[in-house]
DNA sequence: TCGGTAATCGCAACCGTTTGCAATAACGTG
DNA sequence: CACGTTATTGCAAACGGTTGCGATTACCGA
C-alpha cells in the first residue's frame, strides 16, 4: 500500500499541489480498510473541514485516480476508491448480493486478452476491468429465496 | 431480429398495455440499423409525438429490455439499444475511439465463466457483457497522434 | 358499447455527478 | 519573506437519469 510520502511525492512530481483538502481525502481513503464510497469519503472530509464540497472530492479522486494513487472499483452502481497497491495489480470479482468485492488476478484475464487481439485485432481496456456476479458464500446462502436481483 | 407483431405479442402475454409511445419507441428502434441511443429515441419519438416525455422513453426501454425484446449496449459511458435478435445472443466490444460496437460470440467468454466458477465458485453476471477498447481500424488510423483517450 | 380500474403518462422534483466561474491560496521566484 | 502566477477551491447551475404523483387512458368485463 502506498505511503503518505510517496504519494505527496507523486504529486509534486506531476506539478499537483498539496492543498488540505487532498491531504484530508487521501488520510480518509488511506484509513480505511477497502475500497470506499464517494458519499463516505464526503461525510467524512465534511467532519474534517466543513467547507468541504463534494464537487472537490470528486476532483480530488479523479486526480488520484489518474495518478495512479487509487483505484477505482465499481460497486453496484456506483464507484468506490481504495489505496493502490503498487505491484499488486488486480482487478476485481464483485458480488450483486453482499457487494463484497474479491480480488483477480490479471493471469485469468491474459488469455481473453490474446484471444481478441488475436482474432479480433481489438484491444481490450482491461486495465480497471471488473465483473459482477454472485459469490460462493452467497449463492450457498441465498438460492432457496428465488434467485432475484 | 423480433417483428413488430412478436413485440405485441410479447406486451400482451406479460399483461403489458399497448400505448402509441410504446409503439413510436419500438418503430424508432426497428428502424435503426443497429443501436441507438436515447438521445436519438428520444429526439425522434418527439418529432412523431410532440408531447413525448423522456421519462416514458427510459421507463419503455427499462421494460423492452426486461422482457429481453431489446438488448442494452454499454457505448461509452451512455447507454444504447438494439432490437434483440433471437437465437443470436452475442456481446459487444465497443471501441473508445470510433464508438464502434462488433459482435462477441459467448463462446469467447465461456472459458472465462468457467474459470471463475471452478477456481472462486464466483458465478459472473456475463448476459449483457461488453468490453471497451479499440479496433483493429482505430488502432492503425490513430497511433501517430498519441494514444489519447 | 359503455363504464370501472389499474397501468401508464406527463410533469416536476430529485438524485449523483460534472462543469463554469469568480475568489482563494499554494508555491516558485526574486 | 513578500509577490505574482496559476492551480485549486466553493458555489451554483447543468447534466443524464430516476422517481413520486395526480391526471389520463388502455383494456376487460358487463
Amino acid at each position: 500500500m502506498l505511503t503518505h510520502d510517496q504519494v505527496v511525492e507523486t504529486l509534486r512530481l506531476k506539478g499537483h499541489r498539496l492543498t488540505p483538502q487532498r491531504i484530508i481525502v487521501l488520510s480518509i481513503i488511506a484509513s480505511g480498510d477497502g475500497h470506499m464510497g464517494v458519499d463516505e469519503v464526503f461525510r467524512r472530509a465534511k467532519d474534517a473541514y466543513p467547507y468541504m464540497d463534494i464537487a472537490t472530492v470528486y476532483r480530488t479522486l479523479h486526480l488520484f485516480k489518474d495518478l495512479g494513487v487509487v483505484t477505482e472499483v465499481a460497486i453496484g452502481e456506483r464507484l468506490h476508491y481504495e489505496l493502490t497497491e503498487p505491484g499488486d495489480h488486480h482487478h476485481h470479482m464483485v458480488c450483486r448480493v453482499c457487494n463484497g468485492a474479491f480480488n483477480l488476478s490479471p493471469h485469468y484475464l491474459s488469455e481473453f486478452r490474446d484471444t481478441l487481439t488475436q482474432e479480433f485485432g481489438f484491444e481490450p481496456d482491461l486495465e480497471h476491468f471488473s465483473v459482477r456476479g454472485v459469490c460462493a458464500e452467497c449463492q450457498q446462502a441465498g438460492p432457496a429465496k428465488g434467485d432475484r436481483d
